[in-house]
DNA sequence: ATGGCTATTTCATTAATTGACACGTTCTGA
DNA sequence: TCAGAACGTGTCAATTAATGAAATAGCCAT
């Protein structure tokens, strides 16, 4: 509906990929014959695109003749996801969560049982939290990492299970609490830390994630007790929550 | 170093892939004159390709100029694996295997020669073994690879004799010492790799099959030696054993 | 302004892609 | 068992479609 000009476009190269396509979204294999058919090219030229696929890699002849795409096709979208600079598409939202609050942001992802931050946002208040950029806290016990494991819980519960180490008095320790955490984590929208890691310094955090729903990160909040007013908490766990939604909208749009 | 009579491949799909690859291996964006000076196209080649590019969606012009790589790439690498659900029917196992032996563990699939990995639960261990999904290693010389060598080794040896690369002074490079080896594992019922690939790593696999005997990959476990315990070794392959089966167990219900 | 760097456009040339056809093999069903 | 249909794989001349050089236009420093 948006095709005005449509700039030329090279007709092998689109070809190629349009077969690589119909080949990944194939549980099994195709032969050439009905490839062609398929995507309304003639038999030679298929052949021909098929054959250049596969000398390059993306593309193998099974022992039945038929063609199927290999794992490189996989291994070079990968690295997509990999280099994805979370911290550009979420550089905007955490400056607005920082105009929101005032508080520290952060930006989070998960390594094993631990989140990493990986960028933030200084608070501009006096008391304030503080970690650095690089820095680690356990998955099951703060805002951002508490987010990650809800989107991921299936995944990550019975891992976690053996390994929720008690840092303050409230530090959820034992995994019938955490199941009821996490069950509620999920129907609100974002997580919330009432001071689990450190004492005094509460946070919030709502999960990152691509299309599919594969979580790859979390914004988060950190603010110490004392700068809470009444209120602040539903109106901050808010703006993580919508922030959050906004980045993952921004990296599908990548 | 084995292209003997090169199947003649088109230009256009192979610049084009070309181009893709690059831009999917880096972090940010490129502009149109590096990216055909590192790969020695002309820049008005490599601009026509960019637009096909950016027309079929696998990339996107920055507000900065720059191209860099979109997220269909990843989405059209990922129906590949999405395809053989092996990851899903794995899951499970892969956490009974990590609370078992809290090393890491391998979710590896064959491509060609090599295995790929494509999942693993990280080791809770200070001292572990590392490897990123997407990762390859040579089949000859790691426990998932050997597995998957020993289940289908009929078909594989004679391809496989011609590239036993050297990486220890462990690795098995001849072939006679191979045929036992597997004729070992395969009695065993999981492969053992003694430090083969990286000096140290000792790993262990089994390979999952198929109802009909075809094999689609394998688990494992790769250990660090210093982490190794008298009676570890049967233990940690009775259990990677077990798990494979489960898996194979699994797969034949979906 | 000026120079040096970009991205983009144009266009004639030609090389590279193409489709029709041919060949051998494998599968199907009568 | 045999015919014939459907398949994967080559061949090759015609011509399309991709190409490179050079020109244009924008951008940022000096």
């Amino acid at each position: 509906m948006a095709n005005e000009s449509e700039p030329r476009v090279d007709s092998t190269l689109s070809k190629g990929l349009a077969i690589l396509e119909k080949l990944t979204s194939l549980k099994g294999g195709m032969g050439v014959s009905e490839l062609s058919r398929e995507l309304g090219l003639t038999k030679s030229n298929t052949f021909r695109l098929l054959q250049t696929l596969s000398t390059l890699g993306y593309v193998r002849r099974e022992p039945d003749k038929t063609y199927s795409a290999t794992l490189k096709t996989w291994q070079v979208g990968r690295s997509v996801v990999e280099n994805l600079n979370l911290r550009t598409a979420a550089s905007q939202m955490m400056l607005y969560l920082s105009e929101e609050t005032k508080e520290t942001i952060y930006l989070a992802v998960r390594d094993g049982l631990n989140v990493v931050y990986i960028d933030k946002v200084e608070s501009t208040k006096p008391i304030r939290s503080w970690n650095p950029i690089g820095g680690t806290a356990p998955i099951h016990c703060v805002g951002t990492g508490k987010a990650i494991l809800a989107s991921e819980y299936r995944l990550l519960r019975d891992h976690v299970m053996g390994s929720l180490e008690r840092f303050t008095d409230r530090t959820i320790s034992d995994i019938e609490a955490l199941d009821k955490d996490m069950a509620e984590t999920q129907l609100r929208g974002y997580a919330i830390d009432t001071g689990e890691f450190r004492q005094n310094i509460l946070s919030f955090g709502a999960a990152i994630s691509l299309p599919n729903g594969e979580t790859v990160g979390a914004l988060g909040v950190s603010v110490p007790d004392v700068n809470l007013k009444d209120g602040d908490m539903d109106r901050i766990g808010a703006h993580v929550q919508h922030a959050a939604r906004a980045v993952s909208e921004n990296l599908s749009r990548l």
